[in-house]
DNA sequence: ATAGTATTCAACTAATCACTTGATTAGTGT
DNA sequence: ACACTAATCAAGTGATTAGTTGAATACTAT
């Protein structure tokens, strides 16, 4: 093999990677996926994608070597092939909130009142929660929230937030967090809790994230 | 903007970033703008494309946000967007080797002996240059060695090793680096120096992977 | 002005991609 | 064996992509 060969055929083989999250329905499966394993209907169901399609991105995941699958009676369930891949994704996410325009406008947009939204990192809300100070609050569904969550956060999915108003300590300062940094539902979350007169904020990552990090977690068990 | 609305939008951006990836010939592009700014008819050069070719690919990383471009009198220099591009393509690097069986594959069998070149990490080189033990060799072309380099390498490009294997300390280890992990210049000056009886080894990253993480550079006055 | 150089643009072709639809395979429960 | 469910496959459509070629633009030097 000549050198000049060997050089584009590995650069193939990194564009393999590169074409596997070149597309926006993949990059929300991958999201999924973080958050742990999930069966092809699942997946399509939460992605809104027919099965067919969803089954076929999830294949070309697999061809990519970003996620595994493994069949289980009739199901087949996929999940990331390791923690590199969530660091990936946070590489892109950086790179493109660093670097294309419409991203920070879009995410400033959403949120009308940014800077009173200042995210909160990781190590400091390890801190403020070893010493009692913030409610930790988990959006994501159930499902999620068993696979895997900060320790102590209490979880009510988006949709229950306004019923279950009441079980959130409303003297304290509430940090809300979801799927990743840039997850819709922690900064819904926040800004329906700031309307009822609460203190909230976001967590600056998401699960994945804080897992990654090698902070404490918890399951469900 | 609907919150379903605003998260897929937001995907579709960061599938920007994917999509400028998802090509091998992009990818070697921005492998060689990692080693800084170049023009867009030196591109073509070196990487064996058309020049109308090369500025399309060139167009698409500006819009995708991982390059910049600057026009000098008749040349249009282009150089990548930030630091945080190259931590995204070794992240990419990395999931690769982790997970493509090809990549680890084509390493493993481009270097026939695998074994006796593992390769030595920054941090290690740093030690050992400091205490006088190694000497360093950067194989790149010279400009790109004139744009930054390891402090105290020496500079001879692969094509010119034969003839200025003299030049080199032939008692001490001597340390190959080039354009990044994968680079094949120094597997190939390794190879080389080897046959001649040397000891050598492969640093295990390039130059700009060196200089992202923050260690001292030297650059040609 | 004119010629020369670096880059981009515009038009086109072949290949690949995303998605749909309907059929097919594999496993489960009756 | 039969019906049912989960997932995949196969074929087809319209859209996008990578590449070529030749013309157009922008700047420099004579």
């Amino acid at each position: 093999m000549s050198s000049k060969n060997f050089k584009h055929d590995l650069f193939d083989q990194f564009a393999r990677v590169g074409k596997a999250m070149s597309n926006a329905n993949r990059l929300e499966l991958l999201e999924f996926l973080a958050q742990g394993e999930r069966s092809v209907d699942e997946l399509a169901k939460v992605s809104g994608l027919s099965v067919a399609n969803t089954s076929q991105h999830l294949q070309q995941l697999r061809q990519s070597g970003l996620a595994h699958s493994r069949k289980q009676g009739l199901k087949v369930f996929y999940r990331l092939s390791g923690n590199d891949v969530i660091t990936l994704l946070d590489a892109l996410r950086v790179v493109a909130e660093n670097h294309v325009a419409e991203v920070d406008k879009m995410v400033n947009s959403y949120l009308t009142v940014k800077d009173s939204l200042e995210p909160i990192p990781r190590e400091e809300l390890l801190e403020r929660v070893r010493d009692g100070l913030v409610t930790v609050l988990d959006v994501r569904p159930a499902e999620e929230f068993a696979a895997g969550h900060v320790p102590g956060a209490i979880n009510i999915s988006l949709n229950d937030l306004e019923a279950r108003l009441s079980e959130i300590d409303s003297t304290q300062e509430i940090v809300a967090y979801c799927r990743g940094p840039h997850c819709v539902l922690a900064f819904d979350a926040v800004a329906q809790l700031r309307e009822k007169g609460l203190t909230a904020r976001r967590l600056e990552d998401g699960y994945p994230e804080w897992m990654v990090a090698g902070l404490p977690i918890e399951k469900v068990s």
